[in-house]
DNA sequence: ATGGGTGCAAATAATTTGCATACAA
DNA sequence: TTGTATGCAAATTATTTGCACCCAT
């Protein structure tokens, strides 16, 4: 458990540096967003952060906390990702990852993996324009769901 | 060109044949949707095609577009994308394929490699879940934006 | 003929923006 | 102190829904 911590912590400090070395202030509020966003691995939306923060700062408001993850996905620090419909949801994991989505209850589960992080740009690719980032997406059923399917069928 | 041709003539083919053998009606205005997405290589978003479509049917309604794609996605005759922030787009390509995403512009482009579909679940994703589809993402700039770029620095 | 599909309009969801105030640097 | 960030509210964008009428099967 010390690892997640000790990994959460990381995560706190690299956002916090990250804001800083922008030359961007590091607020009471955004510094309690980036401590949810950096525990939270279920790829929150800014609803889930909003709650999880007012928690700790009741007065927050919902667009300073668009605004934060908007500002941090911006110099790269999140990243946005829009695998599902409805809001947009922000991952904190800053190593090269990719993802399992469950088309049935939105669950978002990084991926990592040597084999797929080896990926290069096809020439097809090449011929299109720059490549900055490569990722694989899997789309199915989480077993969670699929236990939950078979007893309702 | 005869080929491209041919080929939006299948997809046309393909698509009202799975909405009737889905028991749903072939209607003059899913018609004309169908021809639309089945000819625009571009991933156009609802909007895009309703333009399109109004040029033919010019009283039809934002809605039916809308809930015409939606069924068309639902039956997994299209493809719903969503890979850059605004309006979701479609893709009628029912072939096995990847995706380069211009993160300047909003260019999507199909990109088809035999490499890139022979990859299989990993031995983490089988344990999250069953997967249903994989699908690599390219994301950079694509060369016209990089032109534009380099002129305007 | 008849039930699913359409058009219209209103509702909802997601996100962005303008502006006065507050606080980090 | 000096602007940048915040909170509030309103605006915008994207999408969905309710309902009466229409038409493909």
């Amino acid at each position: 458990m010390a690892a997640r911590v000790d990994e959460v912590a990381r995560r706190v400090d690299q956002l916090s540096r990250g804001l800083r070395e922008a030359g961007l202030r590091l607020t009471h509020q955004r510094l309690e967003i980036v401590r949810v966003i950096a525990a939270d691995e279920t790829h929150p939306d800014v609803e889930t952060v909003y709650r999880a923060v007012r928690e700790r700062v009741p007065t927050i408001s919902l667009d300073t906390v668009y605004r934060t993850l908007a500002t941090l996905a911006e110099r790269g620090l999140i990243l946005r990702v829009l695998f599902t419909p409805g809001p947009a949801r922000y991952d904190a994991n800053p190593a090269r990852h990719h993802h399992f989505v469950c088309t049935h209850c939105g669950l978002i589960r990084d991926v990592e993996n040597a084999d797929l992080d080896a990926i290069r740009p096809t020439a097809e690719v090449a011929r299109i324009g720059r490549c900055d980032a490569i990722s694989v997406q899997f789309r199915g059923v989480c077993a969670p769901c699929q236990s939950r399917e078979a007893t309702t069928a």
